[in-house]
DNA sequence: ACTCTCTCTTGATATTTATCAAGCAATTGG
DNA sequence: CCAATTGCTTGATAAATATCAAGAGAGAGT
């Protein structure tokens, strides 16, 4: 692991109570490893044996049932997943892949689990963590089931321009298919819909979205707070 | 609140390992409330001022958007519910309605917070439910993403009968139309699904199911552990 | 017992979303 | 440079789901 890494681990609000040495116990005890593209990190039903955190890149984590496969979440650095399921000592819910060539450090479930029992910081860092990332998929579930694809589509732009820094103009986080998966539709109705923003001031060039009249894109997405507002210092699935 | 209640709010494992003082605390704490039915408890955008622990009665949670409403939960006894919000200091995501005549534990937020704050076996034990209650929360969605409205009805009746002990017969937990809406579909659809069921040994009389053919239904349900299979030991929402 | 109300069901229709089938553009590999 | 592949788009069609409109049945109140 590079020097420059550290800190961002380091920083993240899972180890912001914990003593430096506990940390370095921790780190020490992990591995950390390069991954090139599409390469499968997790498979869905194998126990956690590691709690993951994404250093560079992106992963996807993705879900299937009965031969069909969706999209969970796009995870970028620096960010920890599948941290339920190291706790609960149970099977992986969801699989994981690497988008991009990608860094990850790799923390064994047993250190992860004896610090949290013994640790009262990262136990409260845990938890706190974990009511975020709940709160955080309940707003992603409320979107489901009470957005239309296309309102689903405006307002999920809208979201990345917030974490552009309401950037006009910014770049996909991945492939337009995977982008469709995450919002539950096909390719060929991302598509489309991405033809019906045009009217409210969205253009799409290649994997760049331009949001020229962002009050249009408003007025059709008509946002949410209580769907679309961030879970502040939310960095763990 | 009654003598005879109290076991089953201590014995929650949200209490487990908390020292008979500190839960006593708690519990001197709180309100006890009786409701009657359709009472709104919770109103998404409010602060959350309570954790409510549902003692006897059952109540819905649900969302509201764009002139939409969704069900995201029928919660029964023993069960605590809207522990993230407390934690995260946030404001509710969900609003919550007693479908029952309910009595409700309600134990002040910043009581909640102070004890999770000192009491490491507390945050544990926080933490435990809330990786748990993150995980029901992934299958819920997996489901919602993955399977045909009847197919979810379909394994909604089998987790329904699992949890009454694999019994043939059991009454629905809420109105037919709470339960079109936690399965995301409209009750007429609903109405068409327990038509097309019947083809599948599942037989309905008013609000009680009966499956005729356990082994048809679970032919056409094709259950997943992976979606279907309960968090064990969860009880908090 | 009798409305009245409410919930659920059923049928007809509309809308939304998915699938299938080309086709096009960009990229990759020879 | 030229296939060949890949990712995306577009159009036509099919399937799933929602909406609208009655109507039937059960329970509540008079």
């Amino acid at each position: 692991m590079r020097a420059q890494d550290m800190p961002a681990v380091r920083n993240l609000p899972l180890f912001a109570g914990v003593q430096d040495d506990s940390f370095e116990e921790l780190v020490s005890a992990a591995l950390f490893q390069h991954f090139p593209p599409q390469v499968r990190l997790i498979h869905e039903g194998d126990s956690a044996d590691f709690l993951y955190i994404l250093v560079e890149g992106s992963v996807e984590l993705f879900a299937c049932n009965d031969g069909r496969e969706t999209s969970m979440a796009i995870i970028e650095p620096t960010s920890a997943f599948i941290l339920a399921a190291v706790l609960s000592d149970a099977v992986c819910l969801m699989s994981a892949r690497t988008l991009t060539p990608s860094r990850l450090l790799m923390i064994p479930a047993e250190h992860i689990k004896r610090h949290f029992a013994e640790d009262k910081m990262f136990a409260v860092a845990i938890a706190t963590e974990l009511s975020k990332a709940y709160r955080q998929l309940v707003k992603m579930h409320k979107e489901a089931k009470l957005r239309p694809a296309t309102e689903r589509l405006a307002n999920y732009l809208l979201r990345l321009a917030a974490s552009h820094g309401e950037a006009s103009s910014f770049t996909l986080p991945a492939d337009k298919r995977t982008i469709a998966a995450l919002l539950s539709m096909t390719p060929e109705n991302l598509s489309r819909s991405f033809g019906a923003l045009n009217a409210h001031g969205v253009r799409i060039q290649g994997p760049v979205v331009h949001i020229d009249k962002p009050d249009a894109l408003i007025a059709f997405a008509k946002p949410n707070p209580l769907i679309d507002d961030p879970e502040i210092g939310l960095s763990s699935r």
